[in-house]
DNA sequence: CACAATTAAGTTGTGCACAACTAAAGGGTA
DNA sequence: TACCCTTTAGTTGTGCACAACTTAATTGTG
């Protein structure tokens, strides 16, 4: 059941490009699958996630920065934004939902009031042990070897630096 | 400036795997390492989005619909969420959102009164002019060549059917 | 035909992401 | 010291995503 638009062949899903400049339709195409190969790639990782993390009472979200304070251990709400590519508006409220779980608290730093330092409870540190099987379980799930994984990764972060820098350095586009 | 834990050597940094299973912590560490470039990548990738399409008013994720309409045109909203991947949940306000702009019409259809057809208005055919310049800045952007997207695209669309397909055959997981 | 099961769309509630803004603390310089 | 500027969190408002549910129309089967 092709669903194929039935007006002319399709260079991204033949895999042959005309020598040619693609045309501005062409180019819409294109972006339509590519956008939408990225878009619906990143929602069907969260929703595998949502399943595997169900009995850890975690989210996504919320994972993440688990995973990055059983990595490193406390750090003020900053540096935690820096690791996720998250800012305050998204952090606040997500910790302080973290906070009413019992996984962290949050304290003024004594030197800089400006400050918030993030600690992860006892209760948040042990759960550590209970998510212990969830990365295998996700790359099990992707069905990517570890070499995979690791490349992936690192073409997948080469790619958001690009597209940062693209953000950051020119504020025409 | 390493920010490197400093009890192991890190595989997924080194690029060499140990011949040995990597330990549940090594799992971790990959782990963090690779939800979290996917994760900021589909977030980079929607702000590239948001600033390239700030002049059309439109979102992300309404752009995305209008690739589908402006690319195969009216359909049942089941359809296009089929396109999109996104259930009546997400799709009912959205569509509503794009509605109030003027951007489409829904119409329950007679052949069926459970379903609904969506059409793009005058205004929202009209659009995909401006829209023309979006897909080269965005791949530009990207720093991706067109041969290389292309084969990103294919890649992770496979990488979104296992997910899937490990999501829906086992529901033990 | 009658009635249960299925299907399509919408609604409700929760959480994430981000822009724009506010509040408070810290740092630098005249 | 007094003032301004920067930094750090937090708040507000909007939109997306999804689970769970509701409503209404259609289909299938006895």
């Amino acid at each position: 059941m092709s669903r194929q638009s039935d007006r002319t062949a399709d260079p991204a899903t033949t895999g042959r490009t005309a020598p040619e400049p693609p045309s501005a339709d062409e180019l819409l195409r294109l972006d339509r699958q590519l956008c939408f190969s990225l878009h619906a790639a990143s929602r069907a990782f969260d929703g595998l996630y949502r399943r595997v993390l169900r009995d850890t009472g975690l989210t996504y979200p919320q994972y993440l920065a688990m995973l990055v304070l059983w990595e490193y251990g406390e750090m003020p709400v900053k540096r935690l934004g820096e690791y996720l590519r998250l800012d305050s508006g998204t952090l606040s409220p997500l910790l302080k939902r973290m906070q009413s779980a019992g996984l962290v608290r949050r304290e003024r730093s004594a030197q800089d009031e400006r400050s918030v330092t993030v600690r992860l409870t006892a209760e948040g540190a042990a759960l550590k042990e209970r998510a212990q099987g969830v990365p295998l379980k996700a790359i099990e799930a992707s069905g990517l070897g570890l070499e995979e994984a690791v490349e992936l990764q690192a073409r997948v972060r080469r790619l958001t630096a690009a597209l940062d820098a693209a953000l950051a350095d020119e504020e025409k586009l």
